[in-house]
DNA sequence: TATAACATGTAACAAGTTACATGATTTC
DNA sequence: GAAATCATGTAACTTGTTACATGTTATA
């Protein structure tokens, strides 16, 4: 039970909603940040209906297909508390995968390397700035959606560190060979 | 096929090896980083061995137990340096569900959030110092153990600026409710 | 009347983890 | 003779993706 069962959590402890609900608030709101696709939604959705956080209540507006609206349960409550702290309270593991290319810098020619680096360095710049355009969600609370500020204010330091210390590796790579 | 893949076929790359062998230069050398588990590298060893990624061959010492040593195909090397230019020339999509917890934060007492908050500041300080603890591979580039420096490195920097955000943010949330 | 939006799902696949199983050899 | 190391694997499970299937209702 990871990162989809916590996000669902929170967004049902907001409210009760449907799945579809879920799927386009989180495609409206948060698609910037958070990945999960719509099928895998639903399929956490019936998990934590089976390991009882949430509960389930059908609907039907006339002949529409129906609407399976959750709700988190007690057990959800103190399940999406727990997932709270830990998540707040201590640093995720890094990443590291995603520095493979460096571990590997060696195997190939070091001028093209060079110019690997700085074609990252061109996507990066351009990925910072757009997080820095994004509008802040500041005032307008209803969904809980004020914490993103936070995430892309932790992000863009995050990617500003990184835009950093790349384009120092690039200068020293291009001094030294 | 993704970062375990990329990493068996780096090792291979350079020097023909057994799936314990590789399991034991990751456990010795790069734990610190990697957290694959020694089932997996073999699944995927037989995976890309499918893929004719890399070709096994049988050997036998005495009455012990076989191993299997691997080694890269040109169409592994082929497919090595694709993902070798994936990686390097582009940055990773940035990891946004380790700041759901942030994204929720409204979602508990001021005051606890601010607990939590220092508490993850103390794990991320140590993380840091320990990382900055770790020495220099630099020469005996043997195993092509030189890049490391550079994972750390960037690592370090990552971190130190997750540190500072924090410090940073703890400070505003103090400062306004 | 076409198409966008509403609403849910299944089947097949891919990747990874955990826990367990096997048996030889070296070292204490 | 016990324990660590060598060397490989399987079975069951979890999580997630892709591509497909189904049918209704509002809108242009």
């Amino acid at each position: 039970m990871g990162d989809n069962t916590f996000l669902l959590l929170g967004l049902l402890k907001g409210q009760k909603q449907h799945g579809y609900q879920l799927n386009e608030f989180i495609d409206r709101n948060l698609s910037r940040f958070i990945t999960m696709k719509k099928a895998t939604a639903y399929s956490v959705l019936d998990r934590m209906l089976a390991k009882g956080l949430i509960a389930e209540e059908q609907t039907q507006v006339g002949n529409r297909p129906p609407r399976k609206v959750y709700t988190i349960t007690p057990a959800g409550e103190a399940h999406f508390a727990l997932l709270l702290r830990e998540s707040l309270g201590r640093p995720r593991e890094s990443e590291f995968y995603g520095d493979l290319g460096l571990i590997f810098l060696n195997q190939i020619a070091p001028e093209q390397a060079l110019e690997l680096l700085q074609d990252r360095q061109k996507v990066l710049s351009a990925n910072c700035a757009a997080l820095k355009r994004i509008p802040l969600h500041d005032g307008h609370l209803g969904q809980g959606l004020f914490g993103v500020d936070l995430a892309v204010s932790r992000q863009t330091a995050l990617m500003e560190a990184d835009l950093a210390w790349l384009t120092h590796t690039i200068e020293e790579l291009r001094r030294k060979p």
